[in-house]
Order: structure tokens, then sequence, then C-alpha cells
DNA sequence: GTTTAGCACTCTGAAGCGGTGAGTGCTAAT
DNA sequence: ATTAGCACTCACCGCTTCAGAGTGCTAAAC
């Protein structure tokens, strides 16, 4: 595909700003008043249909304006976007905010607001990774003298997980005794390296540490794939607001998809590596999503991915502010969790 | 107001009974054909314009058949409504799929879930309130030296609370000995009770009891009017679903006050202290949800009320059912949590 | 060769207009 | 008190008309 430039580059990037502002067509009148061009409307139409032509973009019929093809957009992100960086205030206070929480949940919470609500669009905000982090202590803390909860301590936040069945009854000194036992012994692993195989050597036939340390496996393995603990959504209704969406039973597939934790972690994950990944409408491999686009981004505890965030809106989208939103929140929500 | 009787009351619940069935208009015709009224059309006519007459029906236009006004739905809900009790093998799959669950936050996801599913509606539910349920033990967990998270097991679950700042460093083993002498004195409380001044009289002068204990308070106090934690909502795309919220404009302020948890909480908590409370329409003090019908209830645990679930959907709503499916939940998510 | 003025053309959306049918209220007979 | 009969009302559907927006094309201009 030959690259696009000079006024053709131009008037494509004019139509799509514009129609992003609008969410109406875009004529060729309207791109040669609304910015300083000094060619005739029959020029910027020629223009126009070449860059139908090429497939970026479309009219809805004969006599109306143009409107963005989801490959349009794609080129818009990957070369014409300019960023809509945050302004100061905005900036301190975000930070404040994500900084004064101190529980992991509360910040995952706080983003996906900040998210929704800078951007009228919705968002989600995955929890930090398991299997990633580094153990710090564990606690058994005594519900019965039957049971106990198990709450793991990593470098990027607390998780209380299963309970545990005790063999035998246990008193509370004992299940201090036996926190500090085995803490001592798994401090600084990987919680995804914490598997029965590995444990059999360090600890041995001891069957209650074994059964604790089980329970935290299955916890972290139940966290993985069962994630509806894990993500957390906001600014749905936000979705409503958009003239695209006027008509619930085009957003209900959106809400409905975005209820489904399943479904949202694979948009959270789709579309690679890259820092910033975006996907524009069809380019979903899920249905429900194909009038939707994605800005997606990882965010980074103790230099390891700790989880993923992103906005979610129609592909009429404010790519520019969405991306500063998203890397800003990224980078602050990382920092955030990395103080524990 | 006179009460209605006979075949006046069996209309008006055939034609609210119709009406939620199938969201149009009921006609005279309809009333007599579909239910083994033995009575003319004409018969029937008179009726509904008398129960027009009263402020039960209405017409949205002279040639159109009659829908049920807030009014209306309000004596279906008090004296006409049958319950659609719950089938036995739903009853314990519901029943299964909770009791399986450990920890508190799964079990109020799963209610939320069955409310959804159950009903074609959203939901809404509260997890315990924090103040009045009993301490059974307070653990300090070591984060750094200098920071410990708070975590309270209660008769109704598990609730990490904040982090607080220990004056001077502190091992690990000082921790639990500080949590095991804490807890000592305060298992049995009420957290509501659970104030400094209280906690002077018991503990006295020992300064770092005394900033647990604050923390604890904070604590409490933050979970009562920052409520964000504690709701959870689930089923907001099947509003969409509903015909009278076709239109997304009609929709968007009912799904964006069930993201506003301050709002949420006013809808759970209006309407009495009654078992199964009912708000209809125009009875919401909120003008966001005037379009809207909540049934709430109480769940208890230990006797004791700890949290509201409710049911949010269109004012021609499944009351027969929403009221059975929201009785049972409560009952069982009570039931669940009751056994730590 | 690119740009542009001019113009015919196309299509949408709003407005106007009977026809149809559902459902009503009223009246008079039962 | 009930009901058959009937005139009436009004939303809704399909149809036509009309204006306006925006186009593509052609031929002239730069």
């Amino acid at each position: 595909m030959e690259p696009i430039e000079g006024r053709r580059r131009e008037i494509l990037r004019i139509v799509i700003d514009d129609y992003i502002a609008t969410a109406e067509p875009i004529g060729s009148d309207a791109v040669r008043e609304r910015h300083g061009l000094n060619v005739s409307s029959a020029t910027v139409r020629n223009e126009m249909a070449a860059l139908e032509e090429m497939g970026f973009l479309n009219q809805p019929h004969t006599s109306a304006g143009r409107v963005p093809t989801d490959r349009g957009y794609r080129v818009y992100v990957d070369s014409l976007v300019t960023e809509e960086p945050l302004s100061r205030v905005e900036q301190t206070r975000l930070r404040e905010t994500l900084f004064t929480r101190d529980k992991p949940q509360g910040a995952i919470a706080h983003v996906a607001h900040a998210l929704a609500a800078g951007t009228d669009y919705a968002s989600v905000v995955e929890a930090p990774h398991l299997q990633d982090q580094v153990i710090r202590h564990l606690h058994l803390i005594p519900l019965t003298p039957h049971r106990a909860l198990i709450v793991v301590v990593t470098d990027a936040g607390v998780f209380e997980g299963k309970t545990v069945e005790l063999g035998a009854p246990t008193a509370p000194e004992e299940c201090d005794r036996l926190s500090q036992e085995i803490s001592r012994r798994i401090a600084g692993w990987r919680l995804g390296d914490l598997t029965v195989r590995a444990m059999d050597q360090v600890i041995g036939e001891a069957s209650l540490y074994r059964q604790v340390v089980t329970e935290v496996g299955r916890l972290v393995g139940d966290q993985i794939t069962a994630s509806w603990s894990r993500i957390h959504t906001d600014g749905q209704a936000n979705i409503l607001r958009q003239p695209e969406f006027r008509d619930a039973r085009r957003a209900e597939p959106v809400l409905s998809a975005l209820e489904r934790h399943e479904v949202v972690a694979e948009l959270l994950h789709d579309g690679g590596t890259a820092p910033i990944r975006i996907t524009i409408g069809a380019e979903h491999r899920r249905e429900e999503v194909r009038d939707c686009s994605v800005v997606a981004a990882t965010y980074y505890v103790g230099g390891r991915p700790a989880g993923e965030l992103a906005i979610v809106g129609p592909t009429r989208m404010r790519y520019g502010r969405a991306i500063s939103l998203v890397r800003f929140l990224a980078d602050t929500l990382g920092e955030a969790l990395g103080r524990v």
C-alpha cells in the first residue's frame, strides 16, 4: 500500500477529525471552509473520491458526505492523529487521587472511573496478574479452629485467597507460627512458580504446608482463568450517549460484552505487545464489538507487566485524547501500585 | 380509596398481566378472549373505563387499548400479583453455586449475576454492612517494617481495611503478638461500637492499639459513606433489551444511575423496612429512575440485617418472578454468609 | 496536467395525504 | 346490569412530493 502524502493526507486527516467531532458525514465544502485549504471544493472532491477508491473513506449514500472506514481510522491512528496531552492540573489531580488510595482494589476502581469520566467512553481495568508477582509474606488468618483464610502479600498488593481446611484444630498462635514458617520458605518466589511440584523440594512431606501451598496455587490458577474478580468496568452508560448507539439494540451487544469478563479479557489482550494497542471495528475477533474501538495499554509494576487497562468506545473515537489518557493512567497506576 | 373487587379486580389483573407479558396496550377484546371471561367486550370496556377513571389504567391515545399506570401497578403488587415460586431444580442450582464460594465478595457477585440472569433485568447487591457485624479477630499483616494492613474477621466475612502506619519499626512476630492482644480485647464487639471513645476504657493509653483501632473505626465510617466498594451491579445490558428502553436516551439515565453508587444506595434503602420492598416509577425520589421499578430485600446474617439486594427493571416488570427470586436469594445469601 | 466553475443528477428526510384497522364510547335494545 | 350495534378517533402504513445537500462529470482556465 503506497503511503498517502501531502494534501491528500491532510484532507484525510481533516475529514476524520471533523467526523470524530460531529458524527455527521463530511462534505467537500465543509473540508474547504472549516480549514484554510486554498483549493476549490471540486479539487477536494477529487481527492476524496481517490481516498474512497483506496478504501479509507465511504459514502453512506450518493448524496452524502464522506465517513471514515475502519481502514481509514487505521491509517489515522497509525500516522495522522495528534495526541492531546493532559493538562498539568489534570495530571496532578489524577495523580493525587490515585496515590492516596492504599488498597489495590481502590486504585483499580479509581482508574476505571478516571478513564471513563475523562473520555465519555467505557473503560476496563484489569487488576494485577498474580503469576508474575513476587511473594513477600503469606498469612493464615484463623476463621474457625478448622479453617483459615490465606492472605498473600506481594510486591504489587495484597490478595485474600481461598479458605483452607486445617486437618486438625489449630490455635491462632499456631497459625501465626505456620504463617511465619511458610513465609520464610517461599518469600521471593514468583506466585506462578508456586506449584506443588516445586514446593516438594523445599518443604518435603509436611502435610499442612503442602495443603496451604496447594490452595495458593489453586488461587493463582483460578484468577488466571476465572477472571471475574480481576476486571473492573466503568462508564458503560457513556456508550449510550454516543449517537451511533442511539438505538439500544446497537448498544446492547457492546454492553453485554463488557459484562462478560471473559470477553473483556480477550479485548484487553488482543493486539500484540505494543505499549499502546488500538483495535478498530472489524479488526476485532468478537462480533459484538465490531462497531467499537479499543485503546489498551499494559501497566508495569516493578518493571514487570502487571495488568491491562483500556478504553472502549465507538470507532469514531477521540483517539488522540484516549491514547494520552490511557498512557498516563497506565504509567501512574503502575507507579502507585509499586509503592505497595 | 375503596378496594376494588370481583370482576373489576379480575379485569385489572388480566390487563396488567397481559401488558407485562406483551408490552402492548391491552384492548377489551383481548381481555375477554385470552381468559375465559363470560362477558361481552362492551362490559369489559365499561369496567376498563371505570378503572381508568380511578387512575389505575391509561390510554396512550383514544383508539388504543389500556396500559397500567404507576398506581395500577401499585395495587397490582399490593394485592393482585401471584408469586412465581422457583422450581426445585432452580433452587438447588442456586444454592449449590452459592454455598461453594468462600469469599463474601464471590457470593455477592454471584447473587448479582443470578438476579440478573434469572429475570432479564438489572440487579444490585450490597455487601454486608460493617457496623452491625461482630468482631472475631483482627489481624495486622506486616507490609513493610513501618506499615501493616488491617484485616478484620467478623461473623459475616472477612474485610481488609486500611493500612496503618506503625510508629516504630515492628517485626512480623511483634505484629502477631499485637494482633492477638487487640483481638482478645475487642472480640465480640460490634464494629460500629469500635470508637476511640469506647476503646479508651478498655485499652487506655497504649498508643499503638489506639492507632490501629482508629484506623478500623475510620474504615467502618468510610464504608458507610463511600460505598463504592460495597455495591455490585449486574445485568445492566438487560435493560436495553426491554422495549420501553429501545431508545438509548431513555436507558441512559437509568444506567448512569446504576453506575453511581450513592444513587444505588438510595434505591436500596428507600421504601421502609418490609421484607420485600417495591418502589414503582414515579414513587422514586430520583428523577432518573421514574420509568423503573425496584424490588428490594434485606438479607440477614446471624439474625441481624446485613445488607440489601434488589432487582431494577421497567415498571412493566414481572413482579411475581422478581419477588420470588429476590426473596429466595436474600434468604440464601444470608445463610451462605452466616457460615463464614 | 492540474484546478475549477458549472451543472445535471441522486438520494435522504421531512411533510403532506388518504386508507386501514384497532379499539373506543355511546345508545338503545335485552 | 348487560350487550349488540355503530359511529368515531387516531396511530400507523405506504405513497407522493419537495427541498436541500452533496456528488461526479465535463469543459474551460490556469
